[in-house]
DNA sequence: GCCAACGTTGGC
DNA sequence: GCCAACGTTGGC
């Protein structure tokens, strides 16, 4: 069982637009690293953080879970759509995403809150100029910050 | 809106 | 294969 740090901006899909539809695919990741970890690493069941990003209060604002194994990603096919990829093809697919379903709506832990916290210095999130959309998280760290948050994992 | 950090692109 | 230029991310 793994643990992950996913990021979305809460005005294109958020923790409340999880909880109504309890599943979604984590489509659209155009970064290598991102997607090898969805490709290679995640497994059914590994823990989610749902993380608000580039919003008035960045922070989590949730707890997730892997649902499906990783497929292709259908929206580097289209032309028609912004994550088109010309260099993709169906027979050659390059960009590849799980499900997430939805476990727990928690109250917001602000970035600035982790930040507060020797138990999450390395965090990747908190690295200066971190951008990767997608990170691991340590056990200890997964257990910390549901603790914090006051769910049970 | 600024800017630091980092990934990608493309010329050579 | 190097590296400068450019684009994007994302906190502030």
């Amino acid at each position: 069982m793994r643990y992950w740090l996913m990021k979305s901006e809460p005005t294109e899909y958020g923790i409340d637009d999880l909880a109504r539809d309890g599943h979604v695919a984590w489509f659209g990741v155009r970064n290598y690293q991102a997607r090898n970890f969805m490709r290679d690493e995640m497994r059914v069941g590994d823990g989610v953080l749902f993380y608000h990003s580039s919003c008035p209060e960045p922070g989590i604002a949730g707890v997730a879970e892997v649902a499906t194994p990783a497929y292709p990603d259908a929206t580097q096919f289209d032309p028609m759509n912004k994550y088109y990829d010309p260099k993709a093809t169906p027979d050659k697919p390059r960009w590849f995403h799980v499900d997430v379903r939805f476990r727990y709506k928690t109250r917001l832990m602000p970035l600035a809150e982790m930040r507060t916290y020797p138990e999450l210095a390395n965090m990747r999130i908190l690295a200066r100029g971190n951008r990767l959309s997608i990170t691991p998280v340590a056990p200890d760290e997964w257990r910390f910050i549901l603790a914090k948050l006051g769910v049970k994992d």
